[in-house]
DNA sequence: CCTTGACCTTAACATATGTTGAGGTTGTAT
DNA sequence: ATACAACCTCAACATATGTTAAGGTCAAGG
């Protein structure tokens, strides 16, 4: 291993300290998502700081974001040293963004859910949630017999 | 097409009316989410309840919910009439919790999120964002698709 | 020097969610 | 009766997110 060098770590060190497989160190950085440099013995080689991207991309995963767009929201973070106060606000305002924009379209679908099923529209023929902006099926609709709504 | 039949519809008939495309409507079959049976030709007919059923499975997957959830959610959900209250009743509950779960997760991260930066923990390192005990949006390997873009 | 563990590359597999195409059958309108 | 649309099955492709395996290289300790 190599240990003691504190700032640059092989590869696996670093899958050992961020928790992800080696596999999947490889594969960030062959999807752009981690960079780093190669010794004269071709070994992958990287900065202390490429720890805090992994840790990043977890959480950001974790929040159901996909790796393409995490990839986008990570392109102002440097990949070769500790992120200043600026960087590292611009990044959560673009992430805390990204969740409440992801947090108002659960809400909008359960509250459209509750009052379609308040109002007693069982039939989803009508309901908002059907075709949230478009008009689809709107072709020979036969009698609508509704249930008596609870 | 087999048109004035209101309540048999051939997979071409369901395609058009639920939106989906042919080839998704004997996807959905094959994995169960959908039921029918065939004609003496061997051709697919379903029951008019089957486009509702089809409009559940879309919403559900504009959320960010997997048809495996979203098939055992369905398993209550009549195959062959139209829900009764009570069907619908259970649904929109598992359903809503469903939502609230997710919504839930979400928004804890973002707070974490702003209030790591509040307090100005930079480092990730003791961060609660950083090694959260639950698994929120552990939806497995593979495609996320994103049904919903933007 | 030689062994051994860590590393390298490339390819294939695994899963979820479908779409596309080839090649053949059914059903209906003229 | 014949054409043509709609249907059938099965297989392969596509995408996202990795993991596993095969076969070869590098570096450090004994």
């Amino acid at each position: 291993m190599s240990s003691s060098a504190l700032h640059v770590l092989a590869v696996g060190d670093v899958a050992r300290r961020s928790g992800v497989a080696v596999s999947t160190v490889h594969f960030y950085e062959r999807q752009g998502l981690i960079e780093g440099w190669r010794t004269s013995g071709n070994q992958r080689r990287y900065h202390r700081s490429v720890l805090r991207r992994i840790a990043l991309i977890r959480i950001a995963q974790r929040a159901g974001i996909p790796l393409a767009i995490i990839k986008e929201t990570l392109a102002e973070m440097p990949h070769d040293h500790i992120p200043t106060a600026a960087d590292w606000r611009n990044f959560t305002n673009a992430w805390t963004e990204m969740l409440n924009e992801r947090i108002d379209s659960l809400t909008q679908l359960r509250d459209q859910m509750t009052s379609c099923i308040g109002c007693g529209c069982m039939s989803l023929e009508d309901c908002p949630l059907r075709n949230p902006m478009d008009e689809l099926g709107q072709r020979g609709a036969g009698p609508q017999r509704l249930i008596n709504p609870a």
